[in-house]
DNA sequence: CTGTATCCTCAAGGATACTG
DNA sequence: CAGTATCCTTGAGGATACAG
């Protein structure tokens, strides 16, 4: 993309910033992404070439720097892009438009993120596997949680232990009661449903912090 | 531009932000640009289509609203944008290189934020003309500002006043000094002449609170 | 898995002309 | 001045194949 060409350092934050995909690269990286797959799983919608284009640019611009295998981190600059993210999340939970449309959202995205704000101290201490069943899907709807103290992952397959707790939603009420459009119990009303032993399907909410801007107050 | 189709506020927040121009007008209108030719003397290189398309997409996003003659205003929305792009100057004035290429730069956008940075409180109470003449340009390097406690204009005519000082600098000098890179003695010191009266020379700085993000302390 | 190299398409957006 | 309508070019970036 072609420089603004200005002094003024919005413009020229802009200039390296500005292009598409950069930013939520940068959010992934401050969200505790490490390597390029890490990335990718929090943007499924980047292209292979694309994600490499910008994360050199990024090196080049001092903002990441290239760990050989153990992947990207980002320098203090890049860690100092926490208040624009930041700004910009906040803003967009405050004035932004509850409701958009599901089909055209990324629940892969969506799921990396839960798998990523689950509060360790708060699981059981043995593995627990959650099947998660997006209901107005038809295929490719399915997806697994594995949750251990040590480690949380997300599968598209059953990772082999047995389901310990099942959640059916449709993807507008997971979206709503993870974004903080809803709280769990408005969720629940309005159509999300666990099966499993009582003990965990009451303990189930309080395993995830949610999204991480879920507690901005809305002006919208 | 395709929606990045994530549940994220930062996603969804770029998908109408993001886009190129969109950043720049939105700092334009909230340093007080209230017109199309307002933001457009601040975005020279901005094109007529572009500049209504974009305002139209901030209208329907209602982050803007038309004022019929009176041009734009930023709705509450809009005015609480000014955290996002303070967040950018700041990191932008923090971490990016002091220098760039004075070639690529647009004059006419300093000049502007020069008009509009100007303290009216510590004008003279006369009518001052200042020619401000671009000493490492050829042709169209000249501009007057006419500085009236008033009000400010920006020329690129003699606006007919006779000429109480000239300032006589190189790009770089008066970008760095505008920037706060340089102080005043430095910019001076580095070539940055001033003709006219001792005491409007004296008092010349004093007229400008420079850049908006000046005063941001440096870690590059 | 983590990229790189190449090709190719489509649409962003600049230029121009025209209008109230 | 403040736009709108149309045309046309260019390059962003997706898809694919290939490599370490």
């Amino acid at each position: 993309m072609k420089s603004y060409g200005q002094f003024c350092s919005i413009a020229r934050a802009l200039d390296l910033l500005g292009e598409r995909w950069t930013i939520l690269i940068v959010r992934e990286l401050l969200c505790g992404g490490r390597t390029f797959g890490d990335v990718r799983r929090g943007i499924p919608r980047i292209s292979k070439t694309m994600l490499a284009a910008r994360l050199h640019e990024l090196c080049d611009a001092g903002v990441v720097e290239r760990r050989g295998a153990e992947g990207y981190e980002l320098t203090e600059a890049g860690r100092d892009l926490m208040g624009v993210v930041s700004a910009l999340g906040t803003w967009g939970q405050k004035w932004l438009p509850r409701e958009s449309k599901p089909d055209e959202l990324d629940m892969d995205a969506l799921l990396w993120d839960m798998r990523r704000r689950v509060d360790l101290e708060r699981l059981p201490p043995r593995p627990t596997v959650v099947r998660i069943e997006l209901t107005d899907l038809r295929r490719g709807a399915t997806r697994w949680l594995l949750l251990r103290p040590s480690e949380v992952s997300l599968c598209s397959t059953n990772p082999g232990f047995p389901e310990s707790l099942e959640v059916r939603t449709d993807r507008r009420t997971l979206i709503a009661w993870w974004r903080g459009d809803l709280s769990y119990e408005e969720a629940r009303h309005r159509g999300l449903r666990l099966d499993g032993p009582p003990a965990l399907r009451r303990a189930f909410p309080r395993w995830f912090q949610r999204y991480l801007f879920a507690d901005v107050a809305r002006e919208h």
